[in-house]
DNA sequence: CGTTTGGCTGTCCACATTGACAGAAAATTT
DNA sequence: AAATTTTCTGTCAATGTGGACAGCCAAACG
């Protein structure tokens, strides 16, 4: 049979390298060598694994998008049952979360490339619909009797205030800037009145 | 004398120029040559007006600074007396406000390249504390017996929902996406009460 | 032990990009 | 018209980058 194939294993290291190296360097310029130097590899062997470089992109977009559906997913889970509003948006701002912060790094530089990688556009836009989702379910079971599109423009509300959040941590803002979103991200959410 | 320089409006075109290639190729991908191409000039005059990559850089950061500070003090005069959040809100998300696009991209490419231009930090981040004062400085007009916090809070929120609509401009979203944003701003203000 | 299968390395070429310089062309003053 | 200053062009070398290939090495199986 010959020697056993570790391809899925390498495919997923040489990819973790690539998001730092995008994280740090940006699409552009994360080049073939910072990555192999990342992945402790050989430059041609970036290539035997993720084929070329619009594919590499392509590749790490769909990565993303997982990775982000998976912490929707669990997002949905590790809240109880029933769910509560507040829960999401402390266990969304909550340090600890701490959810690689390369994903969301990655994931602006990507959108941004959109116009250079178009195949980018369909899973990007995909996975915020689902994170949009969960949170629309979560709003709308602590107020079952609030109106949906109230509940579904606080959900995004919500949502949209921790990505500003994360997409300003590579300017390392004071504290204020975070604590600030959280607040107004409780507020938004005591419109709707008190959960049940 | 010798010919008349025109080199203070020859760099605003090439600092426009790259401005347009940073939105559209990052920071790493607008190369010289595209810049050039741009701007209609050659490649070697690139480098004339604006220096080396790094300088080309730290340029593009004070300026895109700049403008924002403009944008501003625009945003704090075009209120009326007194303004109103409401009004606040409509400016930021009215279609025809229409700044410049190529701004809040540029805005974040460079956030996320300042690991590699520490230079950048400093500019970027002031620019953003200016625009988030305009606003907290709106929203107590409008509401002189809230408290200082809370109107701190409020106003951080609205601009970020801000941010984030223009964030996603590339992903080219449903319609829905802006004016959710738009509506969790105004709700978000209206916890404040009635204006003034 | 040999074969087979797959992972890994070394090396090559073509091309893009940056940086630098010398010199031509243009415009204004004397 | 001549001189001077500035703008612009052409070209070179050095380096970085992507893409490709041939061949070696390691591991499992018969």
């Amino acid at each position: 049979m010959g020697r056993p194939s570790v391809q899925d294993q390498r495919r997923q290291e040489v990819l973790d390298a690539f998001m730092t190296c995008v994280a740090t360097y940006g699409v552009e310029g994360a080049t073939l060598e910072k990555i192999a130097a990342e992945a402790g590899l050989k430059r041609p062997l970036i290539r035997h694994h993720l084929g070329n470089r619009e594919a590499m992109v392509l590749a790490l977009g769909n990565h993303i998008a997982e990775t982000l559906n998976q912490q929707s997913a669990l997002l949905r889970e590790s809240l109880g049952n029933p769910p509560s509003t507040r829960a999401l948006i402390e266990v969304l701002f909550s340090t600890d979360h701490a959810s690689d912060p390369r994903t969301n790094i990655c994931y602006q530089s990507l959108s941004n490339s959109v116009a250079l990688y178009p195949d980018l556009r369909q899973p990007l836009l995909s996975a915020m619909e689902t994170l949009y989702q969960v949170a629309v379910d979560i709003v709308r079971a602590g107020h079952p009797t609030a109106d949906a599109k109230i509940c579904e423009t606080v959900a995004h509300g919500i949502i949209n205030l921790y990505v500003t959040t994360d997409a300003f941590v590579p300017l390392n803002p004071p504290e204020s800037w975070a604590s600030n979103s959280f607040l107004a991200a409780i507020r938004l959410a005591e419109t709707l009145g008190a959960e049940s």
